[in-house]
DNA sequence: GCCCACAATTGAATGATTCCAGAAAGCCTG
DNA sequence: CAGGCTTTCTGGAATCATTCAATTGTGGGC
């Protein structure tokens, strides 16, 4: 995540972007974009969390029905990476993809490697009609690392095994 | 690995496969390896259900205890698109990808576009270190595609999202 | 053929998500 | 700024895939 192109959409209104999408303006809705804004990548329970504590009781199938309206009117995108529940964010429409740690779960955005949609050009697409392709790269974050002395190099070290 | 490869591993008796990787023969597992050759990209249902076809009664729990065990053991692989439960198929260890059918969920194998791991060069990993590119194209598959004269054209549509 | 670690069975629990019916709140019109 | 229509939120329960725990069963080396 290159921060500045974020920080503009983070500062954006709640209230505007949901009348832009033609959605109703209620305080749930708001509390979640806020929310987002503040943690990217959140899970559903964390953003529960951080929304009852603005807004105080607000139940469980509230958030639920928000973060699909939300998705559904494309203001939020949802991710759910393998063996881990569905995570949202607010950068949408950007091709960027995302690392994820295979230790800790933790999650960080990558633009995209080559300039224009590379991974798109699939070989052969078995008559499909493909509208996106979605990276997932697959690693250790910091954290999780080994010591550096502990194995050669952890950037240059050269097991890729896919 | 290129097809060649694969294919024959579908061929591979199932026993010499469970001892190569140090796995006890056992019926279950056996059953679970040949329906895997017969249905790539299966559910643990599907699986479960065709596994009973052939040996009667097997629980739940063995199926998912086998597919663990041959998942950890790197003879099969599982993968987990968003919104679908697991599937598994048997390519293990080439680098190929999978396109998803937004409609029905049905899946196909990618070879990767470029020829060796272009999607492992990330832009910026934020100090991670990456192991695996998964790719996953979205897309409507033949079945799932509107008539043709419904729309412009299926393939040249110029509206990619992402 | 016997033993024993490893597998499979049985039964129940978990965790994320969804369904349902009724109450509440937002938003447009007058 | 009040009425009424519609959409959203609440609370409780259900579903689905998956996992856990304890007992019973079996493959394969000795």
């Amino acid at each position: 995540m290159t921060l500045t192109e974020n920080t503009s959409r983070l500062q954006v209104d709640p209230c505007q972007l949901l009348r832009e999408a033609g959605l109703r303006v209620t305080q749930p809705r708001v509390a979640v974009l806020s929310t987002l804004a503040e943690h990217p990548h959140a899970h559903t329970d964390t953003i529960a969390t951080a929304v009852r504590g603005t807004l105080g009781a607000v139940s469980t199938q509230a958030v639920y029905d928000v973060l699909r309206a939300l998705n559904h009117a494309g203001l939020v995108r949802r991710i759910e990476p393998a063996g881990s529940p569905a995570r949202y964010e607010l950068r949408v429409g950007d091709n960027h993809h995302h690392v994820v740690c295979r230790d800790c779960g933790d999650i960080a955005d990558v633009d995209c490697a080559v300039g224009h949609r590379p991974c798109l050009d699939a070989s052969d697409t078995h008559g499909f009609a493909i509208d996106e392709a979605e990276v997932t790269y697959w690693g250790l974050c910091l954290r999780c690392q080994p010591p550096a002395d502990d194995i050669p190099h952890p950037i240059t070290q050269g097991a890729v095994h896919d």
